[in-house]
DNA sequence: GAATCAAAAATTATCTATAATTTGAAAACA
DNA sequence: TGTTTTCAAATTATAGATAATTTTTGATTC
């Protein structure tokens, strides 16, 4: 296997844990065993445990000290909380974008937002969102401002996968296109407040505990 | 010593190190030495290194993947970056605060304002700056949104001390004054609109390279 | 100015000590 | 007699120390 020159074996193994907690395949509360996980990536505990805190950065996994990581567990106060803090973050770095969003950027946006409307499952749906967020938002040029609405996009795919593992329903992102449609016609204010009640929880009801209402809660997470 | 139960090496290092790089001791983009910082603490290079990565994830140190870590760099670019994150993300925590400010919290945020504006220097000033802020914003109930306010206060703090390292001039601070006046009146969305004016850049003039009106855009920093 | 070699420093591996968890047996209780 | 509780030994895992390996950097020579 040739490693990039440029990451390193931790980097490398928080990667690909993300990937499975994100995805769901690590459940919340388990236990990281660095042990184990070294041995899984043919390396030794060290980069393991960097691996670790970078996860813990992420918010991700949690340090429990001289009793290791677990998975960091949510619960539906914490959807809320990643959503409200991706609609102020997200309009700030909107409102940076704007006067460097180009008819290119916008004609990308539109493709990721087709995209997204054709998946057939949620993980290209997952991608296709994410796209769209990132291709507005980047040229804000505001890079620890990406980076925290970065890692608040990976918090919430948690929650969506965790919602629709088995199931997937297409359908059709009309704030997307409410977005667009108001950029393309300068109306940027507008824009950023669309932005806002889609990523954010303005007028969503809480879901009850029962599992059917969560999803419902869940599907919402733009 | 003994050392806590509840803490690890690794992040008493943190902690140590962030305090310097914080009051300026250790300078922007200087190289953090792992096997000297380890001696340095009496303890390997092992912790060392998670306590990098501890400080990367605050934004104080970045790493350069084979060539190690460096202090952090910031210019005035970032120092909007971070006042403008805290005005929005500030405000939200705020909003959810109000609700559950009591009378008793108030008062301590008084006091700190007391505090403040009779600062001999600028390190207590810092101090009861934060605890201001922190007071107000506590009873959000959100501890990921507290966690990322108190890492941009880390980092405005810097940017406060790279000002004023050397002299201090006391001032009265009457932002503070006014948000609680506003909240003992029950005028919640006021004490919003002064929080973000106070910590945000919205109208502040960027100062020109010379370091004299540098300092004058720092000394703003609330 | 390019190339080669040496020194320094970062990354990773291996090993050790210490703390936490589990297991199981004995005792107390119903 | 069966069940539960408690305590101690054994197992397991984490945190840290020490050692080995690359990688980078700086100097020196061609």
């Amino acid at each position: 296997m040739d490693k990039q020159r440029d990451d390193t074996i931790a980097s490398r193994i928080s990667r690909a844990l993300a990937e499975r907690i994100i995805s769901g395949v690590l459940s919340p509360g388990e236990r990281l065993r660095q042990d184990h996980i070294a041995e899984e990536f043919g390396a030794s505990h060290v980069p393991v445990r960097e691996a670790f805190r970078l996860l813990e950065a992420q918010g991700l996994a949690v340090s429990e000290p001289r009793r290791g990581f677990r998975v960091a567990a949510f619960d539906l106060k914490e959807v809320r909380e990643v959503a409200e803090m991706r609609a102020v973050l997200e309009v700030l770095a909107l409102r940076h974008a704007i006067p460097h969003l180009t008819a290119a950027i916008l004609e990308r946006a539109e493709a990721a937002t087709v995209a997204a409307d054709t998946s057939r499952d949620v993980r290209s749906w997952e991608a296709a969102n994410r796209a769209f967020h990132r291709l507005l938002l980047e040229p804000c040029g505001m890079p620890r401002l990406l980076a925290s609405i970065d890692d608040l996009h990976a918090a919430s795919a948690r929650f969506l996968f965790s919602a629709w593992r088995t199931s997937w329903e297409a359908r059709t992102d009309h704030d997307h296109r409410a977005i667009l449609a108001a950029l393309r016609e300068g109306r940027g204010d507008e824009a950023a407040k669309i932005l806002e009640r889609h990523v954010g929880w303005i007028g969503k009801t809480p879901a009850r505990t029962a599992a059917g209402e969560t999803r419902e809660a869940f599907s919402i997470v733009g």
